[in-house]
DNA sequence: GAACAAATGTTAGTGGCTAACATTTAGTGG
DNA sequence: CCACTAAATGTTAGCCACTAACATTTGTTC
């Protein structure tokens, strides 16, 4: 057991070595054809306390992110924009504010979900919560409803489908996709 | 049995007695609490025979539009421009170009889905395909495929959170929605 | 080391979905 | 009208994600 492990108590200690697991497995074997007894099975554990662990079987891939960080950036945009641009540039300044993540471990999962359509579905679940804080947002300061869920939905579908993009490509910058996406939704290039 | 059911043959006579069910069970006691094996009761049949007609309980809400359509709207768009730009001119296009569905029934589904998160994702699925199409269209006339990929993936999100917003009114117009929304995404608003 | 709570295990089920094989039903040619 | 065929449905059995109720172990604290 590492110095890591030992001062993680049981179950974070678990937790982690599903994950691990989990992430294996799907690698070598593709996700759906890796079972959640299995995965159990290889972290030395009961199917049941995998489902303790993890709601459901996408979210060792699928992870949330950075809900109030988003919010904020965009309460930060300058008011009377389109909320197309007011949610583009929340989402830029957000990103600027973010500790550039672990990207080898992001990019393994997203690296998973890209090869595993079923997943997507996932992601897009996983995308709801964060496009409503953006709605409820947007619409705080004004927006028309419509218009700030479509913006909503639009600029996190885009960004996704940049990070999915990027997974597969080596050594890029996951900054650098994020910047050209939001580009791209500006019609700026 | 109508008169309309009697041309119908046999298989698209079942297909559509399911259909009709589950449609209404679902308004009833909404999708989730709606097993597949009443739907099929409800219809005087078996569940096997329930999935040979629908690969998945989600497909009788979600279906496929019209993919090739698009594809040739987008295709008639002057090149040079943005991919964003172009996508949404092109969708606007095939949306004018496009025979006003039975707006009653469009709606029915569409609120179930609205009012079922967990079709949100069967949604999301669906729009795959159409935006794999749009994609390779930008792609083909020129685009930069991630700017594309993004594009394609903000717009048909957009359009998607516009319908589903429509749903929850009465009477509104589909085409002023979609309209809307298309204006939404070109910061129009 | 007894007591308590957190973490895990057991068992038994539900619901979506599939496979393999048997049966019915609806047309068709004779 | 009947035999024949193919399409449509039924039966049975099972996999897998996931859940509930209850039992057991394990670590911690006094």
């Amino acid at each position: 057991m590492s110095d890591n492990d030992q001062r993680l108590g049981r179950l974070a200690r678990t937790r982690a070595r599903l994950q691990e697991c989990a992430l294996d497995l799907f690698e070598r074997q593709g996700y759906d054809q890796t079972t959640a007894a299995q995965i159990a099975g290889a972290a030395g554990v009961t199917e049941m306390t995998f489902f303790r662990h993890f709601a459901t079987k996408d979210r060792l891939v699928v992870e949330d992110p950075y809900d109030p960080l988003i919010a904020d950036a965009v309460a930060a945009q300058p008011r009377g924009l389109p909320p197309l641009t007011r949610a583009v540039g929340g989402l830029r300044a957000a990103w600027a504010r973010l500790p550039e993540p672990a990207s080898d471990d992001v990019r393994r999962r997203v690296r998973i979900a890209a090869a595993t359509p079923s997943l997507r579905a996932a992601i897009a679940a996983n995308n709801a919560a964060t496009e409503q804080i953006l709605v409820e947002q947007l619409v705080g300061d004004g927006a028309d409803p419509d218009a700030a869920s479509v913006a909503a939905a639009a600029v996190l579908a885009g960004i996704t489908a940049a990070l999915l993009r990027w997974s597969q490509r080596d050594g890029a910058a996951l900054a650098d996709a994020v910047s050209a996406a939001l580009d791209t939704l500006e019609a700026r290039r």
